[in-house]
DNA sequence: CGAGATGTTGAGACATGTCAAAGCCAGTGG
DNA sequence: CCACTGGCTTTGACATGTCTCAACATCTCG
């Protein structure tokens, strides 16, 4: 608990000893935090919440198919997004991290259009959407977070899109992540990656063994370090300037 | 107009001679008439409507970088979203058939994050985010709409995800094309891709040359008839099922 | 009709995928 | 504590789909 402490002031820096202190634990914070809600307005926010979990690893949050019926915040651990084809072929969409939230893309089809599976022991809040879309219509400022994440999701899908060269792919990953990683106040440089290797391939559309590779390259040329599945960046910028055309 | 009417009664069959006539000509039609807004609602969200163009073919409607403030819904003609890196290579990110809305990519940022350019000649209908968002506060419809519509455009940025081989982008992208025509009430087998070949193959993620190829193959394996930009679909189910893994 | 854009076709190159084998670590049970 | 198992990961050798380059064909439009 205590020593979940700094991270949290990093994304809230107010959180401290203000009035929202109530929703300091939960990563969902910095959505809506920062957007000045007056009490009772968060109050209200809170009622719909639902902290789930902790599930262990390789657990399903929600699953292809199943009714849409709320969001996810992920609070701790970390959360892929995958398809899984009728030849049993996976498709990572993508990873995500505490502060991030899940599911969006459910709300088009009523279903949830992949599975969620934990790569960790992760816990979550829920979010029911019907009520948050009820509540957005009281609160502007909530209606419009949520515009701005739902945009922020197209966003990010058209990230990975164009022919990017293997080294371009896994460089831009890095940066990402371990940006993702500094916005949550832990380190812009090392990290673990919780993911497989495999995993990491497949949201890349790249062979396992071709990520191994790039990244004894990487590691030969200085650019990381790597251990297991810890990682290093020795040259972010270096790293950054490789995988510009991904990150744009 | 006349000549226009009966693809618009495939949009919109209760359109002839209801009180929503005055919105029957924009393409919008399909996204709020069959919401079942009462009139003032209607009257409210028409308001905020601004017809736009026609441009020729060739143009921006939007530029990347440039400051956010509306969607657009494409009334007639055809649209594509790309992106043009540094280098000044450029990634096509979609193309925009009428009824289809462009820019809710642009909410997170406040800009747009990519060009829109008409490939034909293009008419459009604007209507300003902010003003559209505050409708929405009023009209729950109207906000389940949006959310939808950007859910939606989550789910097809993830479409052309993971590695697929030229023959199922292909064919994905001949079998997306044509139902999204026979949705708006065209001939579901029969249609002008007014795009490039350069633009398709691009959108793809292929080389130009693969998509001659390929359409080539599939011509003389009767599963098409391509005379220069027209296409027809002989064998749809062929192609669906080239195509699955892709389509989903 | 000519010029420039657009599309097609072929030959060869190359990045990445595939397959196979071996290495390495974590956990289990003797 | 060790041997054993099973999952990942790494490495090497080879195969191949797609790209690149270059030439040519075809259409479009002044």
């Amino acid at each position: 608990m205590t020593a979940r402490k700094p991270a949290l002031r990093a994304i809230n820096p107010e959180g401290e000893g203000n009035e929202f202190e109530f929703c300091g634990t939960c990563a969902f914070a910095n959505v809506c935090l920062p957007e000045g809600y007056d009490k009772t307005s968060l109050a209200e926010l809170h009622c719909l919440i639902e902290h789930v979990g902790p599930y262990g690893a390789n657990e399903h949050v929600f699953r292809l198919g199943e009714r849409f019926g709320a969001v996810y915040a992920v609070r701790a651990g970390m959360v892929k997004t995958c398809l899984v084809d009728e030849a049993g072929r996976e498709q990572v969409l993508g990873f995500h991290l505490p502060g991030e939230l899940i599911g969006l893309n459910g709300v088009y089809a009523a279903r949830y259009p992949c599975d969620a599976i934990t790569l960790d022991t992760t816990t979550l809040c829920r979010f029911s959407f019907p009520a948050m879309a009820t509540l957005a219509q009281k609160l502007p400022r909530l209606q419009e977070q949520l515009f701005r994440l739902m945009s922020k999701d197209i966003l990010r899908g058209s990230m990975l899109a164009g022919d990017f060269s293997a080294d371009e792919r896994l460089a831009a990953f890095l940066v990402d992540m371990a940006d993702r990683h500094a916005r949550r106040g832990l380190s812009a440089v090392r990290m673990v990656l919780v993911m497989s290797r495999t995993d990491i391939a497949n949201y890349l559309r790249l062979a396992a063994e071709t990520v191994s590779r790039v990244l004894r390259k990487f590691q030969d040329e200085g650019l990381i370090a790597v251990d297991r599945r810890e990682v290093e960046l020795r040259d972010p910028d270096a790293l950054r300037r490789i995988g510009r055309a991904v990150l744009r």
